[in-house]
RNA sequence: GCCCCUUUAGCUCAUUAGGUAGAGCAACUGAUUUGUAAUCAGUAGGUGGCCUGUUCGAAUCGGGCAAGGGGCACCA
């Protein structure tokens, strides 16, 4: 005798067991049409599910939410029964929904081409008309394994077995053809819709495994409607548009050559924006207490011995053995670097904390496969340093750092930022009281920050709990930059020490901390971020003077003397072009001020000025644009 | 590192049964002296990523290597 409560509170009584379906008619026929599923006490179920007890209902239809994860998991099963039904012999494995769509994995020993994805969708567009009806069975555990090998599916028949033994297996058909799946799905295959695409076949290790076979991965996506599928391919052109590697070429940046994978040729316009985040960042760090210091890039492997890195991190390192066979590596990190400054004479409590600070180059031989332009390289520059201070102080240094931190984002424009912290691992060095205060310093800071936070457990630094900051750009992708890292380990190892106020040698803690990590990185991140249009402050061509016609050119080049004197960065273009043309090429170059001159402007001294992007001109003094140039081309304060 | 794909002029791309390559833009030369997103004409430009094999003949077919791309794994 169920009693099911609708979403308004209405309640419905029924004499016996009901179904999802049933509800929806009694609810209305319009209804029952649309419905796709049901929501039973927040579980979703197959709107076929039997409902015995009292219950809180809501029918899902294509107005939910959670509409489109049914219709990404139907549309990953029918992939699946496409290629299938395509290639005979090709085994399925895992097929989830995803953000944006879902995939499946596939066991087959020939590719998947191109071609056999068009196929593949167009044989799911046959079977979606079909429209085959969905059927959930309940197998016993021994049965369905026995089931899924007899027909050839080990990788299914071994998902079974790692199920927990509580839990039921459910088999679902569609039409005859079925799968393990925990559900729920679409009453039928047809009411997928049509607006889905099959977008590329990649490499995927079983169970993300790389000791585990390689299997082929097709990625789809699928939305409720072919108006949101477009609108969901034009937003990825329009992210291809602003992949920095493209911009880094279109407005010579920079460059990348096979002689040297993962190390950046920076021109002289991508180095300029480059020095001039250094600049903006040394400054807010020589405000904000630290002492910026230089170490050397190559170090004999002894200190790397002491340091532990020469058997944590060997396989990154880059190693080099000179004439008179010492063997050095090229420094991976800071750190030991900046314990070798520390350690030059005596430290008293008084000196703590001694904040040093590099912009260091590090040489780490990544995987070839993670290089990926200035986002992952095997050469890049750390806005690093390296805090030393007592176990008291750690608190109120972190709660320093991160101020800081977010700040800086601040001024790029990254207002949403969230963190990641986590904490002591199982295999760790340190006792247990100072993880207590190291963990419960970084959680106080986290808390005065007042910025959203995500624990990783257990995910640790084996030398101490640490924050990452992750920053959300302008199209809504995470990077993660900067982070935060106690160590308890490393300044033991090399020996570093101050004088406490009983005059006792003690040990300093030592927090690690970067800023946006990798310069290069976080140039690439903010050319993405603006799409190349750059605030007025970082652009390496902040104006491009424009003439008219030659008899200008003497009145434009003093323009550019002046500009110039004042610490602004202008091009001239006296090429003999048309005035549309010169606008257009640096507009296409994204400078964001031209000034335009010709006989009016030479007579009255003023400058027609036009910004990126707008069509609107402004006419005024020259002195006048100047000055107010001038404070423009100022780095953000705070 | 692993799977798949790609590599042709400075850039973006063509050449769909193997017969030594073509366009647009850029560059150069000349004409044009121009007022807010492409003025016209001409010239030059390529041992087709590198090595190797098959063939009378390879950008095109096979093998190897490298780099780049999409993923996986790893990660700043």
């Amino acid at each position: 005798m169920p009693i099911v409560q609708l979403p308004d509170g209405k309640k419905i009584s029924y004499s016996k067991t009901v179904t999802g379906y049933d509800i929806a008619k009694d609810i209305s026929i319009s209804l029952a049409k649309k419905a796709l599923a049901i929501q039973v006490n927040d579980e979703y179920k197959d709107l076929s599910v039997e409902i015995s007890k009292d219950s809180k209902v809501k029918i899902i239809t294509l107005d939910d939410d959670y509409a489109l994860e049914l219709l990404r998991h139907d549309s990953a099963h029918v992939m699946a029964m496409a290629v299938q039904q395509l290639y005979p012999g090709t085994q399925v494995t895992i097929g989830p929904v995803i953000e944006n769509g879902f995939y499946y994995d596939f066991a087959r020993e020939e590719p998947f081409t191109d071609e056999d994805l068009s196929k593949i969708e167009k044989k799911m567009m046959e079977i979606i008309d079909q429209d085959p009806q969905t059927r959930r069975e309940v197998w016993e555990r021994k049965k369905a394994i026995d089931h899924f090998k007899s027909i050839g599916e080990s990788y299914k028949a071994e998902l079974i077995d790692a199920i927990p033994g509580n839990e039921e297996i459910s088999i679902y058909f569609h039409g005859d053809w079925h799968d393990l799946c925990r559900g729920p799905h679409l009453p039928s295959i047809g009411r997928i819709g049509k607006a889905f695409k099959l977008m590329k076949v990649a490499g995927a290790y079983w169970r993300g495994d790389s000791n585990n076979v390689m299997l082929q991965r097709i990625y789809g996506t699928c939305w409720k409607s072919k108006k949101d599928l477009d609108l969901y391919l034009h937003n990825l052109e329009e992210a291809e548009k602003r992949d920095h590697r493209k911009l880094g070429k279109t407005m010579d940046l920079f460059h990348f050559q096979e002689e040297s994978p993962g190390a950046v040729f920076w021109h002289q316009k991508g180095w300029t924006l480059f020095q001039t985040l250094v600049d903006f960042m040394r400054k807010k760090q020589l405000e904000a207490g630290y002492m910026e210091v230089n170490t050397p890039e190559i170090i004999d492997r002894g200190l790397w011995e002491k340091s532990g890195h020469w058997e944590k991190f060997q396989e990154y390192m880059y190693t080099t053995v000179t004439p008179d066979e010492r063997t050095f590596a090229i420094k991976p990190m800071n750190c030991p670097g900046h314990c070798q400054v520390y350690n030059q004479g005596l430290k008293s409590y008084k000196d703590l904390p001694l904040k040093l600070s590099e912009f260091g180059k590090v040489h780490r031989y990544e995987p070839s496969g993670a290089l990926h332009g200035l986002m992952r390289v095997r050469s890049f520059t750390q806005d690093d340093a390296h805090i030393f201070c007592t176990e008291e102080q750690i608190t109120e240094e972190s709660v320093k750092v991160t101020k800081l931190i977010l700040d800086i984002y601040k001024s790029f424009g990254f207002e949403n930022v969230s963190l990641k912290y986590a904490d002591r691992p199982e295999k760790r060095v340190g006792d247990d009281a100072v993880w207590d205060q190291a963990e419960k310093a970084l959680l106080e800071a986290i808390k005065a920050s007042n910025v959203d936070y995500t624990l990783n457990k257990g995910e640790g630094a084996f030398y101490g709990p640490k924050i990452e900051f992750v920053l959300r750009d302008a199209i809504g992708r995470d990077w993660q930059c900067g982070t935060l890292q106690v160590d308890l380990n490393l300044p033991g190892r090399l020996g570093s020490t101050y004088i406490d106020k009983e005059g006792k040698k003690k040990t300093p803690v030592m927090l690690h901390r970067a800023l946006f990590g990798s310069l290069e990185r976080f140039t690439g991140i903010l050319i993405e971020h603006y799409a190349g249009k750059l605030p007025f402050w970082l652009s390496p061509v902040q104006v491009a003077i424009l003439p008219i016609n030659e008899e200008h050119h003497e009145y434009a080049k003093e323009m550019l003397n002046q500009l110039e004197k004042n610490s602004i960065r202008p091009i001239i273009d006296l090429r003999n072009e048309k005035i549309n043309y010169k606008i257009r090429e640096h507009s296409l170059a994204k400078v964001p001020v031209l000034m335009i001159c010709g006989s009016k402007e030479v007579q009255d001294k003023t400058i027609t000025l036009r910004r990126l992007g707008k069509e609107d001109q402004q006419t005024a003094k020259f002195s006048e644009i100047l000055s107010s140039l001038s404070q423009e081309s100022q780095a953000p304060k705070f």
